[in-house]
DNA sequence: ATATTTAATCTTGTATACAAAAAATCTTTT
DNA sequence: AAAAGATTTTTTGTATACAAGATTAAATAT
């Protein structure tokens, strides 16, 4: 075995909670995970802890492990956050970016805008995430990318249906048109307005989404 | 006992590592930690694991863990972020501070500038934390607040030193004085110019620092 | 003497056992 | 029948035991 157990296992539950298959406020019984995983409880515990400090989920002390429920307000901060540090990252992939770089994200940009036709609304989520990925990592700053990569995941549960809003997916792809644009003329002023302005929609139409959800979405997170 | 052992350790080992007590690269054994704490290697793993998850150590599998050996690369692209979050506490604090957190501000202020005549790093040093988190606090984004912090933690380490360059108090103090005022009088765009400078300023004499380094500074952390 | 292979030791990762706190159930009382 | 208290059960946190990989030391060969 090349890895530990827990190093399996933490994916595994990651996944399950960035994608919401796990919903925020789960209670994640130590004795059940074990068996389900087939170990026992000792890598349970050192993934659990590992997700607390990475903020996915909630250790109450004697009180047991939930998948971490974030406030509205806390989202929020959290939107405001990303929107810097996207922004941050075009400003600098604007500057920075190679020509196989260039070549990259070019043929990301066209394939989502194929996709933003009709409505394969998983298929542009998952070609939407390549498109940033790239974006952050033409920033060449690694530390920049890793940060905003792990925010994008810790937001992505409370995102993931935000395309399925009418007609966000085709003018989703038309925003990202503009930016890339911009990174490929290496314009990092107007690459990093364009993303605070991309953001910004997305935060915008994302209040107005929140205001549909069922309440338990919205649970405070202490 | 009102919280569990690695509840209590967890701070311990962060302080030490954050201090410098625990210098980058050192070895972090189980069984001599848990003899030093008294405790068995349990609570030991699950604090190694969380400060792993922060960034502060790292752990390679079957190898042990090592306090975080940081590349002169990963410093710079640290430092590049850290300028971003600042600049964003600053123009948000500018934004949204209120009356009570100007005072405070005011004060801080005052008490840095009076220490920066002499010659008390130390004190200057702790002050200057206590200012820059009145800044954090006032941005009212408690998400963006505790990453600004916990990155300037985890920079300490390799910036604790850097006030000891002859004359880097006062002229810290004098940049201060600017971005305070910006931050009292409400002007966003300036606050936020004046702390990439100052950030700026800091990256500059912190390369020219770390010429002065011995090596093992500058391990490679893989 | 140096390099290489083998054996011994040490350290980590996992499982299990146990203690203590929290939650749930069952009495008892009103 | 409802509420309060006591008891049982469950679940977390810690310690210890053990297995397997990594490191070091020793032994052999070149």
């Amino acid at each position: 075995m090349a890895t530990s157990h827990a190093n399996e296992l933490l994916p595994v539950l990651e996944q399950e909670i960035v994608t919401g298959k796990l919903t925020p406020g789960t209670r994640l019984d130590e004795t059940l995970l074990a068996e389900r995983f087939g170990v026992s409880r000792t890598p349970i515990r050192e993934a659990l802890n590992r997700l607390s400090a990475a903020g996915l989920v909630e250790i109450r002390p004697r009180r047991g492990a939930v998948v971490a429920a974030i406030s509205l307000q806390d989202l929020m901060n959290m939107f405001e956050v990303m929107a810097d540090l996207e922004a941050m990252c075009a400003r600098l992939a604007a500057r920075r970016i190679t020509p196989e770089e260039k070549q990259a994200l070019k043929k990301a940009h066209e394939a989502c805008d194929t996709l933003a036709e009709g409505d394969h609304h998983d298929e542009y989520y998952e070609l939407n995430v390549q498109l940033h990925n790239l974006i952050y990592q033409a920033s060449h700053n690694s530390f920049l990318e890793r940060q905003t990569r792990e925010l994008r995941r810790r937001l992505a549960p409370h995102r993931r249906l935000q395309v399925r809003i009418p007609g966000r997916m085709a003018s989703s792809s038309d925003e990202h048109g503009g930016l890339v644009a911009a990174i490929l003329a290496g314009d990092p002023a107007l690459a990093e307005k364009l993303t605070r302005e991309h953001v910004a929609i997305q935060g915008e139409r994302f209040t107005d989404f929140l205001a549909t959800l069922p309440p338990h979405f919205l649970q405070a997170s202490a």
